[in-house]
DNA sequence: ATTCAACCTTGATCTATGTCAAGTCTCGAG
DNA sequence: CTCGAGACTTGACATAGATCAAGGTTGAAT
């Protein structure tokens, strides 16, 4: 799974064509001409768990795609309260074209390794490519509608809906960047710490700690080690997530 | 104030030229000859308070900017908890191009008027207009980061600096639309009832109205009727917000 | 002028979650 | 193997904000 080993060392690290997100990265739409121009610019990078990708305020000097492993997107206040108000995933963009200075935080969570370009190069490649710009707007529009769907979350659920919701849509996103196995995967790491966990639902780690507990012991998920987690009953914590049973948008 | 009336029987209707939102909005770096066709495309229509725009899962006939008003874009869970997760300003842009169903309800919070454009001949339009396409990719991006300054607020913040982070917020958007006068207007009408300054702020009502006669007794704003509202003192508004002092981020 | 409905305020009480404080577990370094 | 640091759990207690319950205002319709 470590695919940060597979890019920094081995000679196929140059061809997009096997890259594991290609079908989901900003790069999805792209020609293989496009792509010849991409993997010219592109370059590798891993970053170990815990050190920061991109402060806040600092300059912008790349953007790129997530390959492998976890980020996260935080704000914290000048009295420590943070919020992680993104989770990068394998096939996620990082840095916004357009900006020279960063907004947010940037931090690996796992390991994890960066396909990165140079962002003035690629600004000017966004004006080139129409394959490009269109995928960026539909990552730019799917991003804000998972933003806002975490809203719903951040101000309305309850402690208990809030950690199921997170299993829910980490399996989901799971599922869906190993094909076949269903639209949700049954046992899977969650790559992240009680604390990281707690930043992202708007909670303590206390208490995500003890609402994970929770629903092991009314039998919702299994755990298997402290973070991998297996579910046990997909239709129940679907349930407990507090969405609509139906999935709610027809698209 | 009222754009809706000029816009619904002034013979002026059709110049884009003297559009109040001209400078903000989708189009803004259209020229005239794209204007022309934006034109020809475009119908206003208004909407009156509490009024339902498009509702969650409806098809979306069309899209297009809020030219004056408030409308919300909210979600509810099926015991009814609302969040809203967008509050929609004079300039900003309604509906998803590229999503035949619409994700969230939108409603007319005060009188709406909006100019609209069918969803496919605007999407065509979007295709072969660079600078529209640009402007959109510039005002998704925008909506995002907002929405993730959102989460911070969802997630982490007091009762008291939600409140005043909103109070902030809406009296800079209302600067910014009516030009001179600073960065920060002073005197202003909130536009939102109490239950639905709570459904944004993820509070209950009872907690927004404690929280807005707090700020009042102690001398940060005065109220003059209900919703209309005078900062008495911006810079303890601002550090009541719980934001940087300083702005935050350079770009 | 009166009435009514929507909106807002205020008080009393409850509760989910935060805070503080010990532990316990696990795994990698030595 | 054993030590220690980081991650996690668990308990006792505190509190911000929710909930429940009256009222009070206001302004448009009769």
């Amino acid at each position: 799974m470590n695919f940060g080993a597979i890019y920094s060392k081995d000679s196929s690290r140059e061809k997009c064509g096997n890259c594991p997100i290609h079908h989901r990265a900003v790069c999805a739409y792209c020609e293989k001409a496009e792509l010849m121009i991409l993997e010219a610019m592109k370059s590798y990078k891993t970053y170990s768990p815990g050190e920061p990708i991109i402060w806040a305020g600092d300059e912008m000097r790349f953007v790129g795609s997530v390959v492998s492993g976890v980020a996260s997107l935080s704000q914290t206040m000048e009295d420590g309260r943070k919020q992680m108000v993104g989770l990068l995933l394998p096939s996620d963009f990082v840095g916004r074209p357009g900006r020279t200075h960063a907004a947010f935080d940037v931090e690996a969570t796992s390991e994890v390794t960066l396909c990165r370009f140079e962002r003035k190069p690629f600004e000017r490649l966004l004006n080139d490519v129409p394959h490009l710009r269109q995928r960026m707007l539909e990552m730019a529009l799917d991003e804000l509608d998972a933003a806002r769907e975490w809203m719903l979350l951040l101000g309305r659920k309850t402690a208990r809906e809030k950690i199921s919701s997170l299993i829910y849509i980490i399996a989901q996103r799971e599922a869906d960047l190993k094909p076949g196995s269903g639209s949700v995967a049954v046992e899977f790491d969650l790559k992240l710490t009680r604390e990281a966990m707690a930043d992202y639902l708007g909670l303590t780690l206390e208490t995500v700690s003890r609402q994970v507990n929770a629903l092991k012991k009314d039998g919702v998920v299994a755990l298997l080690g402290k973070r991998q987690v297996r579910i046990r009953d997909i239709a129940r914590l679907l349930q407990e997530t507090g969405d609509d049973a139906d999935g709610g948008l027809p698209s």
